[in-house]
DNA sequence: TCTGGCACTCGTGCGCTCAGAGTGCCAAAC
DNA sequence: GTTTGGCACTCTGAGCGCACGAGTGCCAGA
């Protein structure tokens, strides 16, 4: 890979990046006329001809038919994003404005849905925000409710501001004193736990208890485990999807498929999931795992309160993208919604 | 009104009806020997021709150029709907799938997205489902926890299973007993209460309180009537926007308005809003206030636990959909939602 | 009141041509 | 050796003309 790279010389690559930042631009197929004309790049058509034939030859660019301009190939939308571009940071004014629309949120719900919104809003594409994960987070309260003589209302709330709810169906009866015993066991042992942790810390619990009572006991740690584990953990809000639209020309074929991957907020997920936690993470074309998104690209990277990165968020949109501003915007927000969630 | 469609026999509504179905059947513009021969009207073309001059001088149909066929008009949808169709019932096996799914359900987040996704699939178009309405909704419980010495959280759950939760700041410490008294106190008064009646209810609290602890008490009798009123109670669930891409040939123009719409809440709000609770609502074309569904239908019902309607849900697709079959999937699902959360 | 016939309209698809943009290659210049 | 200008070639897309077919409106006769 190095060595394919290393024979491209300088001009080369400025050849490349002019031909992606117009291509992104007009999306249209770029000549080497337009190209000299745009960028002054100091030599003549004829010699950008040949670094082109270069180019397509190592296979970052491609031409739709002959006799018509270059497009860049996936491969040459790598380069570009790996060596070629830079993180294009927002500006003053858009950090503030970020910052202030993020921090009139009220609740967690609100606050990732802003946070889409937004996202949707600044990259003009469709926006994706994975909700704080359980897994990462702890138990700041557990809550048991009476609704009914056998019928218990479980209420978990995590430090992320996260609520789960599970009505349990007790085997017999449950007693008023019984219950509020059970709560404060419950919290004195769990509260402050991370959410895996938590089936092991009440282990003993219903030992603890007489024999009478240790079914509905059993039952409602069932419940709360179930809860815990319950996959469905993992929510996910989107936004922008009318942006679909400005996909591009034979867009009723395109658009499809992504409609239907954005349904599946199990796809979505494993999109997400497959960001490295540290960095940004950038899936251009057929890099995506799933095949209906093989013609976008996805920007994703995590954010969370503090440094720990609890939940990811990104942008799908089409492989022609602006990377820069899309990387630049998407950077901004995590980095903000990390802070908004740190200080609530 | 009534007077216009008086003048027009029989066998024009026929002639109506066949134009109708055709065109949803096939999306092309329907002739008259086309008709005939799909229909067994017991007449020739010429004959349907002369019912079609009529219908079209009262605006029910409409030709896109000359020598092309007809298409009905939003006025032909409309005498269509209201006296020339009849709601297509499920069939039983049908209805034992739509229960079966629904039951499946843990909870009512679950419960709403089941029901979403299932009129998605059923109508194969865009689905709403209105989240069971606070307003009309009772409290089942209300939870004050302590996070910090000055930081409560207040959780309040309806008997529709829904759950709200705020962080309250107060304006000083709150004591353990303080806290445990106000949740008794407001538990015995609100619990069972209609939510908007909450307020009068617990008006009297504060001076049941010992001076130092009114600051307290008020704060968090105040974020708790925001949570109530808080318009953001009302939530939409959203799916089947894939199915948008079979909405015409000219759909990049269709398409771009309706999906702004379905990302603005309070639109989908305002269009179920305008259901009028009993009865299944039919809005079609121009109908709708919103212009970007101009040249769409929306159909639209109430549904709720036990006789009264809690929320609504509808399906939005193009004017050119099939009625009956819609409106019959819309009805059932409706119908089931409601005695799913009668019984949960 | 219905029907068959007939002339008329118009959109669609097909084949054709032509201009323009873009390429690849080659020989000359730097 | 690299760059450049020139030239022939290719291909797409727009524009045009034409024939076809579907569908209509109207009229005279049943």
């Amino acid at each position: 890979m190095a060595g394919e790279v290393r024979q491209l010389d300088d001009r080369k690559l400025a050849v490349l990046r002019a031909i992606v930042q117009d291509y992104v631009g007009t999306e249209e197929p770029v000549g080497s006329k337009a190209l000299v004309e745009r960028h002054n790049l100091g030599v003549s058509p004829a010699t950008v001809r040949n670094d082109m034939a270069a180019l397509e030859e190592e296979g970052y660019i491609h031409q739709p038919h002959t006799s018509a301009g270059r497009i860049p190939t996936d491969k040459g939308y790598r380069l570009f994003v790996d060596r070629l571009a830079e993180v294009k940071p927002m500006s003053a004014p858009e950090r503030r404005a970020i910052r202030h629309f993020l921090e009139g949120a009220v609740d967690l719900d609100d606050t990732v849905a802003r946070t889409v919104r937004l996202l949707a809003q600044l990259t003009r594409q469709v926006a994706v925000v994975q909700y704080p994960s359980l897994s990462r987070s702890t138990v700041r309260h557990i809550e048991l409710v009476a609704l009914a003589p056998a019928k218990v209302m479980l209420v978990l709330i995590t430090n992320t501001g996260r609520v789960e709810q599970r009505t349990v169906d007790c085997p017999g009866t449950v007693g008023e004193t019984v219950l509020a015993d059970l709560r404060a066991r419950i919290n004195a042992r769990a509260a402050g736990q991370r959410l895996p942790d938590v089936p092991a810390a009440l282990e003993e619990l219903p030992a603890m208890f007489e024999q009478v009572d240790r079914p509905t006991v059993t039952t409602v740690l069932a419940t709360l485990f179930e809860a815990l584990a319950e996959q469905n953990e993992e929510r996910i809000m989107l936004a922008g999807t009318a942006n679909l639209t400005r996909f591009g020309h034979d867009f009723p074929l395109t658009i499809q498929p992504v409609l239907e991957a954005l349904e599946e907020q199990v796809v979505l997920l494993r999109l997400l999931g497959e960001t490295t936690d540290a960095a940004m993470t950038v899936r251009i074309g057929r890099e995506n795992a799933y095949e209906g998104l093989n013609s976008t690209s996805v920007v994703s990277v995590g954010y969370g309160s503090g440094d720990e990165s609890v939940a990811k968020l990104g942008v799908i949109g089409p492989t022609r993208m602006d990377y820069p501003g899309t990387m630049g915007a998407v950077r901004a927000v995590a980095r903000y919604v990390g802070q908004i969630l740190a200080e609530s």
